[in-house]
RNA sequence: UCCGGCGUGGCACAAUUGGUAGCGCAAACGGCUGUUAACCGUUAGGUUACAGGUUCGAGUCCUGUCGCCGGAGCCA
């Protein structure tokens, strides 16, 4: 008899009506037994977040000995036709001919129960939550995500490229770095008191990215329009519910875009991946705005229906002045905008995504383009109520003494960015880009509270397991 | 890193002013039903994070350590 294929549970439910010959295969999330005769048991293949039914009629060989293996964490193998279902709660089930037990899972000792965990107990069991609705949920919107975000770049003929993720490019001005050595730690070479890099596997002290932006730039310098997806790391000892010492970026770079250009292709981004998610993951989004947060559906509507907000730094200065309200940190021009005045603008005075630029040229990065007004530069951050800074970006410093003068003051060598630099002596060219935090995506669109529920095995301080 | 909060059966929680550690869910066993976060009954399960201290007596008070959570800073 020829094999009948797997079919999946969401492909089943979609289709609405009754087959015959059907195989699923998945995990048991509970079982109901029925004296009347059968079992109920609801299967999870990840597919989607909805469970398909499976009747088990007790008629069927080794019945007792099968049902007690039934336990929620079980994998299992069933044949059967789908039929509609006579009772309420869903339109189709499965009436099983033939059944397999892959895996059982004691119920003594297996963690996951048929009731909610809160969610700082699951990431205890990282190898074991995304068998939660909740974390397969995330994990589906964020693959659409992921995806959405190719679509996007790929229909406007952006480049991906793939930017090293072992750098000796040091003080990218985007925080510290994880070191990279093959050098024995209990038997550092020392030249001079010092440690002796050329040793080292690189011959160089390396480390791990920070950013791609600066590579990325010498290939939008050369292609036109690229973008990076990538892992990127940041030893800092940051210890929030929006921070991870790993965690994927976003970083489209482009010639020839100012930096309204910059900021009209953010906002078309946002709104594009919010549509993309709404369009085609409907049962987890519902799920999350039923669970998780009552807001979200309503939230992302407003992002995708209405325009961002863009006010100049010194706009929102005096706005953030004249508010009344008192803020921890006082506001005055050439103040860093703390979270606190971020989410008064995003949730208070516009209640929608706001974008900030042309900041203080003293406290951003020297990379940044430097207006006419020689005090500000033409950088930009993207903020979303709830969630503060999801985008910072900007126009790029393309005239190359400008540039240099500003890494001397910013105490970066410009020896050491020869090749940074080289792109200003040859062919220089007005470009722009950005820089998106994948998870902090995840997390606005899913509504999830912490980012470390939005990435399979995260990595905080102290927190490398799994 | 700083500030604040919290660590109690597998999970989620309770325990008056310091006075016999309880409940629900899960589990095991039984009952019942086209059930659906099923329901009903019975049973078992705890060195109250760890180490000291105060006290006749500590889950509760004090000190330290570890862990977790929230907020802040750094940022994406």
């Amino acid at each position: 008899m020829a094999k009948i294929k797997r079919q999946k549970i969401k492909a089943l439910l979609e289709s609405g009506g009754a087959m015959e010959n059907i195989r699923v295969q998945g995990w048991v999330r509970t079982r109901r037994d029925s004296k009347g005769g059968f079992s109920f048991l609801e299967v999870n293949d990840g597919s989607c977040l909805k469970n398909l039914q499976a009747i088990i009629d007790a008629n069927l060989p080794g019945y007792e000995e099968l049902t007690h293996q039934l336990t929620a964490g079980s994998c299992v193998d069933l044949l059967g036709n789908l039929v509609e279902s006579p009772a309420k709660g869903q339109s189709v089930e499965l009436q099983v001919a033939e059944l397999k037990v892959y895996g059982t899972a004691d119920p003594e000792k297996y963690p996951l129960q048929k009731k909610r965990h809160s969610f700082e107990f699951l990431r205890e069991i990282a190898h074991l939550r995304p068998r939660t609705n909740t974390m397969g949920a995330v994990m589906r919107v964020r693959n659409r995500l992921a995806w959405a975000i190719h679509k996007f770049f790929n229909e406007r003929g952006f480049l991906y490229l793939h930017t090293p993720i072992i750098t000796a490019s040091d003080c990218e001005g985007a925080g510290e770095m994880f070191q990279v050595t093959t050098l024995d730690l209990d038997k550092v070479p020392k030249v001079d008191g010092k440690t002796d890099f050329s040793q080292d596997f690189f011959g160089d002290k390396t480390g791990l990215t920070v950013s791609g932006q600066l590579e990325g730039e010498t290939y939008a310098l050369a292609l036109g329009e690229i973008y990076t997806f990538g892992p990127t790391f940041r030893a800092e000892n940051s210890n929030t519910s929006r921070h991870l010492a790993e965690f994927w970026m976003v970083e489209p770079e482009m010639a020839f875009y100012d930096l309204d250009d910059d900021m009209d292709l953010a906002e078309e981004f946002i709104k594009y991946l919010v549509r993309d998610v709404l369009d085609n993951c409907a049962d987890d989004m519902a799920f999350f705005n039923q669970r998780i947060d009552s807001t979200i559906l309503d939230t992302l509507k407003n992002i995708v229906e209405n325009s961002f907000e863009r006010l100049h730094y010194a706009d929102a200065i005096h706005l953030l002045q004249k508010s009344g309200k008192t803020f921890q940190y006082a506001v005055e021009w050439g103040c860093n905008l703390q979270a606190e005045h971020e989410r008064y603008l995003a949730e208070e005075a516009f209640k929608k995504p706001v974008m900030v630029y042309n900041y203080p040229e003293a406290i951003k990065p020297f990379y940044m383009k430097l207006n006419e007004d020689k005090e500000t530069v033409r950088a930009m951050d993207v903020l979303l109520p709830k969630l503060g800074e999801i985008i910072g970006g900007s126009q790029r410093e393309d005239d190359f003494e400008i540039l240099v003068d500003r890494m001397k003051i910013k105490g970066v060598d410009p020896e050491e960015y020869w090749w940074y630099l080289d792109l200003r002596r040859y062919g220089s060219a007005p470009h722009s880009g950005f820089g998106l935090g994948f998870e902090r995506l995840v997390q606005f669109v899913t509504g999830m509270e912490n980012i470390r529920d939005v990435i399979p095995f995260p990595r905080t301080p102290k927190h490398a397991r799994f």
